[in-house]
DNA sequence: TCGTTGAATGCACACGTGTGCACAACGAAT
DNA sequence: ATTCGTTGTGCACACGTGTGCATTCAACGA
């Protein structure tokens, strides 16, 4: 209440008088009041460092205080100051979370465990949405504002400015299942051409003659390279002419888009694709049922359709999807071994990483 | 570098002392400082408090030098230190989101939009996953550490002591979907007694017989109230014999766990219910993909589902679920509103607020 | 010319913590 | 007994901001 100015050095030898309330030093008496470090020191009749040293379990620190600080702190409820902990540090223990919506699912299944992951490492996060790209900037430059310990963007591409800025001040950035390459921050990938090599040669394989690929309008960096990876291990087979090939475009980036574009494409029975890759499974799942329920096809005899990360839901009964699976822990683990790598001060250079994926046979190819 | 230990009320007259390395007064010369308030009033020839006061937009300034200052702190790249500002003022803008994973379809859209009606608001979502629920109590406290300015709980229910810390620091708790009735805290539902009602009458009107619940095992708050509710509006035709009802459960609230129980619960041809309603829509999917695929029933005529939420899935082709639906827009709205009137110091009593649902009919019923 | 008023800005705190350095206590070795 | 090393604590800063209060200054009326 007062202007307690009681600063650290008065209270060496008179400790009465640097308490000015001290009738109501009893346990809890003044209820709306935070306890600090400092009603702890007094309290346990140490220093303020002391408590300090305690709660940070610093080893120079003797056992018997320790214990006696720490159950002093406890029946206080005493509990760190997280702010002006940061503020000291000039570093707080959140991580930045870079994204846009909750829509996309797997990048919930990523972000569920990525949160996971930093919470197991004593970090927090701090959500951001960047819905219009425009503002990633702006965004990004907020998140410094909170003294972040580091970053992970799971969508758009921040601007080499950015990075400088990130730079400056030491905070590591890691851009998963992004395009950019940004001067000091890790890239992290899933193996996105191996999964297009594996859907080419399992089509090729099953002798299928007319295939596609099924790509979102626009085209989003990992679809691109999936494409391009698909149709590049297409190529001798189209040389000789024994195949065809061809690019589908969906609308919108989700189920009604891929339902949408099955309507579209799969509905002319002759040159319709007998084969179709799509760059995501939610999409796939919109032209499966398309194709199954409006279109009465058999999957995969009249149809093939594989799909790209393996999400819960191509798991589930009604869709057996065949997909490319990619492992949204291994991804989450990677992201933040590397940022606790370098908010630890290693010092590793900026390095593209390349997760693995594999070929998940179901019912549908 | 050196120990600028320029305190304010030093550069009154004698200017060029206070900044000892004045040889790198060029723009950004020394480029691994953050730029401080202090750096800006020393550039703008004014002190610190002007520069803090126009960066709020305190109306005493003038507005010559509001933009005089706040031209030159962009072009220094002064951004103002939130956890700094925050622990003066002894709050930050973060709103704690205590939620538990990211499977539960409905609860991410409600995220969704929580988020994005924080961000609106100028607030930062800080997430934190209780999977464990006996870590709510130190979650919850934990996030008092962040001097959070309120906190939303998605997930799990925190006790009466939880609350009176809150309560004596004046963070504001919104819990949504949940059962506790926290001293303080608002409480905000969906209309789940409606919701149960028109399952309930819509079967009935249907001329549906073998009626059943299918919840989760243990079941949570809410799959509780929307079961008891419909059963209760079944009564008077179950006293006169003319139906059945009873209970089903599932052993994991998802769509395995619907569709395993759909295996379980409707194979029987003759004692089987021919409509269920479902405490959650991806438990209904689950069961309705059995239904149809595994067992050939015909929907909704051999047997009719109604689902509870109306999650985007529901609305997919391949389902088309009939289900009772509550926006997750509405709820985030309220939820953020009454965060917010509750920081700007309005003072109201914790009530429980109820949003309206309303059954949207598809095909499955 | 002087006092008064209002506007604009500067001063001096306070917020709660971490940490380098100094210092005290104390046992051991000479 | 004196010196030295070791171990445990305390002191005094610094972090970057917001804000009550004092102060300055110009304008203005008497």
């Amino acid at each position: 209440m007062g202007d307690q100015r009681a600063k650290d050095g008065k209270n060496t030898a008179s400790d009465a008088r640097t308490k000015p309330d001290a009738t109501m030093s009893g346990a809890d008496a003044m209820s709306s009041h935070v306890v600090t470090s400092a009603d702890v020191a007094h309290a346990a009749g140490v220093s303020r460092s002391t408590v300090s040293r305690c709660m940070a379990g610093d080893p120079r620190i003797s056992e018997a205080t320790r214990e006696r600080v720490q159950s002093i702190a406890a029946e206080l409820g005493y509990h760190v100051n997280k702010i002006a902990s940061s503020m000291n540090r000039r570093k707080s223990d959140l991580i930045g979370l870079v994204t846009s919506g909750l829509s996309d699912p797997f990048r919930i299944e990523f972000l569920d465990c990525l949160i996971g992951e930093i919470q197991q490492s004593g970090y927090r996060p701090l959500v951001i949405d960047v819905s219009d790209p425009a503002q990633m900037g702006r965004s990004m430059l907020n998140l410094l504002q909170y003294q972040v310990a580091g970053v992970v963007v799971t969508s758009g591409s921040p601007s080499p400015e950015i990075g400088t800025h990130y730079l400056r001040r030491n905070v590591p950035v890691v851009l998963v299942n992004r395009a950019g390459r940004l001067e000091g921050a890790d890239v992290i990938n899933c193996d996105n051409v191996l999964g297009g090599q594996l859907a080419a040669d399992y089509f090729l394989a099953a002798g299928k003659k007319r295939l596609a690929f099924l790509n979102v309008r626009g085209g989003t960096y990992s679809g691109n390279v999936r494409g391009e990876s698909f149709v590049s291990r297409l190529a001798p087979h189209l040389a000789s002419g024994q195949i065809s090939f061809r690019t589908l475009v969906c609308d919108s980036a989700d189920y009604d888009g891929g339902f949408a574009a099955g309507l579209k494409y799969l509905v002319e029975r002759e040159n319709a694709p007998d084969a179709v890759f799509c760059a995501k499974d939610h999409i796939a799942l919109g032209l499966l049922d398309a194709a199954r329920f409006e279109l009465g096809l058999k999957v995969p005899d009249d149809v093939s359709v594989i799909g790209f990360d393996d999400i819960v839901a191509a798991r589930q009964g009604a869709y057996q999807l065949t997909t490319v699976r990619q492992s949204p822990q291994s991804l989450a683990r990677m992201t933040v071994d590397r940022l606790h790598r370098r908010i630890g001060g290693e010092s590793l250079g900026d390095e593209r990483l390349i997760l693995p994926v594999d070929l998940v046979v179901r019912k549908t190819a």
